[in-house]
DNA sequence: TCTGGGGTCCTAGGACCC
DNA sequence: TCTGGGGTCCTAGGACCC
């Protein structure tokens, strides 16, 4: 058995814990840029509010109803992440699955003490952490999953739910809906609707080859045996795991027009995607940069385009990585456009020390590594910003930065600058 | 006026090899 | 007229997740 555990309106949660005034009341947290809304409390999904709804849609809502708004603070949810992930451990081996969610394997817990275990891990969480959760446990990680919905929707349940029997998981086939799925997006739930599938139940009533044809081949096949019970997705408990792509891309707070502009966002976006890259000990053989005009707009003329950069040797060195970056820019730019996003992307990831060296390129690498080391070391020690302003960088990445992020009511950084420690007033 | 950012996996089809 | 069989690698695009 194994248990997903997903925090309940994360986000928003996390602000509450700091600000124990806004339980009881309608809150939304923001997405970059203040311009999507991207967790909403109960009340407030009670008003209507949808997920990913740009912000300004939502205006009357929010002003009639005093919904409280916040740009978000991804430094504080990182963290409250990570005290959530810490904690879970006590209770057995833990596959951090995103920001907000993890599975944790209860192969050793015995069935008998399976719901006692449930309602302890929400126990513990909201007592160290202050953050409520749901537990959902089950054979596979696609029941887990459907148990946690069903403990989410229904409150009778006390936040947990055991799909431990057979008994009780075809009971849940027969209750979910399709869509609800894990692994069932919108196209396939249309396609299955066609179909005359609705619930889970009709969906494992149908054939294997059916589901095959139907859903994405294999993916579909894996999806229904996990809703039968057999596992075909095993946890993976790696302590950091190491990305494949790492990106960085951002819309601008106002358009863009001129190279020199987009050369300091590309190189500033490059920046921060080599520290990621470093973070997790790789380097990266290739470099995808793109741009694109407001994708919204209905007059403005449209463009978009993207390029892919391949080095010669793998690097993770910020100031050649840069140099292939505005490369690529040079390549891709065309004047006369308003730019509203840009972004690059590292793939081809492998690890540092398995960078492959040629006849030709001889050059001694010790040299950047060294120099990256000492830049990291500074900007964890002496940034005062999250991202804009390092207290060291390249030129290229410009000092200025017009184009930057509006962040305009983030709360502070509670658990992660001293600054900005919570304060109480007695 | 104002619309986020960061990931994963799989498949089909083309180009190429012997 | 009749035109094999088996394989790899790469890319674009589609689906999904949070």
């Amino acid at each position: 058995m194994l248990a997903l555990i997903d925090c309940n309106n994360f986000f928003v949660s996390c602000e509450r814990v700091f600000q124990p005034g806004l339980k009881n009341t309608p809150v939304v947290v923001l997405s970059n840029n203040d311009g999507c809304i991207i967790s909403r409390s109960q009340e407030a999904k009670d008003l209507g509010i949808k997920m990913g709804e740009p912000l300004f849609k939502a205006r009357p809502i929010i002003e009639q109803a005093g919904v409280r708004v916040f740009s978000s603070n991804f430094m504080l949810y990182g963290d409250m992440s990570q005290r959530v992930m810490q904690t879970l451990k006590k209770f057995g081996a833990v596959e951090v699955y995103s920001i907000d969610e993890a599975f944790v394997d209860l192969s050793h817990v015995p069935a008998a003490n399976l719901e006692k275990c449930a309602a302890t891990i929400r126990e513990i969480i909201y007592q160290y952490l202050g953050l409520p959760v749901c537990v959902g446990i089950a054979p596979t990680k696609t029941l887990a999953k459907a148990a946690n919905h069903l403990a989410k929707k229904n409150p009778a349940y006390n936040g947990t739910m055991l799909l431990d029997t057979p008994a009780k998981q075809a009971a849940a086939r027969r209750h979910l809906a399709v869509e609800n799925i894990w692994g069932v997006g919108r196209r396939y739930a249309a396609k299955l609707h066609q179909h005359q599938v609705y619930t889970v139940a009709d969906l494992v009533d149908r054939s294997s080859g059916w589901v095959y044809k139907h859903l994405g081949g294999v993916v579909g096949v894996r999806l229904r045996q996990e809703l039968l019970g057999q596992p075909c997705q095993e946890l993976s408990f790696k302590e950091e795991h190491v990305r494949k792509n790492i990106a960085c891309t951002r819309s601008f707070s106002q358009y863009i027009t001129t190279l020199n502009d987009l050369q300091e966002a590309v190189a500033t976006y490059t920046s921060r995607a080599a520290e990621k890259l470093r973070r997790q000990r790789s380097a990266a053989k290739a470099i995808t940069v793109f741009i694109r005009t407001n994708k919204f707009s209905v007059q403005a003329p449209q463009y978009h385009r993207a390029t892919t950069v391949s080095l010669p040797l793998a690097s993770a060195d910020t100031g050649e990585l840069i140099r292939y970056a505005l490369q690529g820019l040079q390549q891709i730019y065309q004047p006369g456009y308003s730019y509203k996003k840009a972004g690059v992307i590292l793939s081809e990831i492998i690890p540092e020390h398995q960078v492959q060296t040629d006849l030709f390129h001889t050059t001694d690498r010790s040299k950047s590594q060294k120099l990256m080391q000492a830049l990291d070391k500074l900007n964890t020690k002496m940034s005062k910003n999250e991202w804009a302003i390092n207290a060291v960088g390249y030129a290229a990445a410009g000092i200025e930065k017009d184009w930057k992020m509006i962040v305009t009511r983030r709360s502070p950084r509670y658990t992660t600058h001293w600054q900005e420690i919570l304060e109480i007033n007695i």
